[in-house]
DNA sequence: TTGATATTTTTAGAAATATAGAATAATATA
DNA sequence: TATATTATTCTATATTTCTAAAAATATCAA
């Protein structure tokens, strides 16, 4: 992942609305969510939450598909895990003492969420 | 961490200069950087660096402390770790179907960078 | 085809953010 | 103390982003 992808990604992220959008398709998972749905349990207007919606699909956070009358937003997972994987990258190159930190509070979460699946 | 704290965080980091700062120190390690030195290497005014800086240490993603004349800027690992956990554990919560392909490409990601460490 | 539903696009004003020159503050050294 | 160094704060301007009403588009059902 690029710099600038990632940057787009990050502000993307950085925007409350636009965060508790993106946990709720996560938390949704695979089935997605209409935006119907998600401005009502967001509880914004429609022509705000499709700015936003549109913001994370050009960030290529959230996949849409139309079902019927309905769009239906997706996580798309495989962006999210990039993103994470570039900070992560990022943050640790080879130099095991500057990012034992980061490292060490991944590998507990890790273990946690390994416990469940 | 909360989700008005994590806003923040990636609000400071999806901006190109802030996110080639934060790399910097991320790279330098617990040493830091001085303020100058940033300025030299990203070739911005030491004024719109400032700007930056101050940005990035209200996130607290990074930590200043005055050496003599010059300020030394260094990441704040615990903070960079707080915000991975953040968006890790919003992505999967205890749903193994879901977030399996970011789990997995971390776990590549963590294998990769354990071997080092 | 008419009407109802679901969503987006357009638009415009308000608010927030970024840039960088000039002035200011803190520290060090001759 | 006077001067140089390092960095921040102040300021004004430019740019971007957010919000939501109004209009437009797409789909479906009768």
């Amino acid at each position: 992942m690029q710099l600038s992808v990632a940057v787009q990604a990050l502000s993307s992220l950085s925007q409350e609305t636009r965060l508790s959008i993106f946990r709720m398709l996560v938390t949704a998972g695979p089935d997605g969510v209409a935006a119907g749905k998600i401005a009502e349990g967001l509880n914004i207007p429609s022509s705000t939450l499709s700015f936003h919606l549109t913001h994370l699909a050009n960030a290529e956070l959230i996949i849409p598909k139309r079902l019927n009358r309905s769009i239906i937003y997706k996580a798309n997972y495989d962006q999210m895990s990039k993103l994470l994987q570039f900070l992560t990258e990022d943050c640790c190159r080879g130099q095991k003492e500057i990012c034992s930190e980061v490292f060490n509070g991944l590998k507990v979460l890790q273990k946690k969420n390994y416990d469940n699946i």
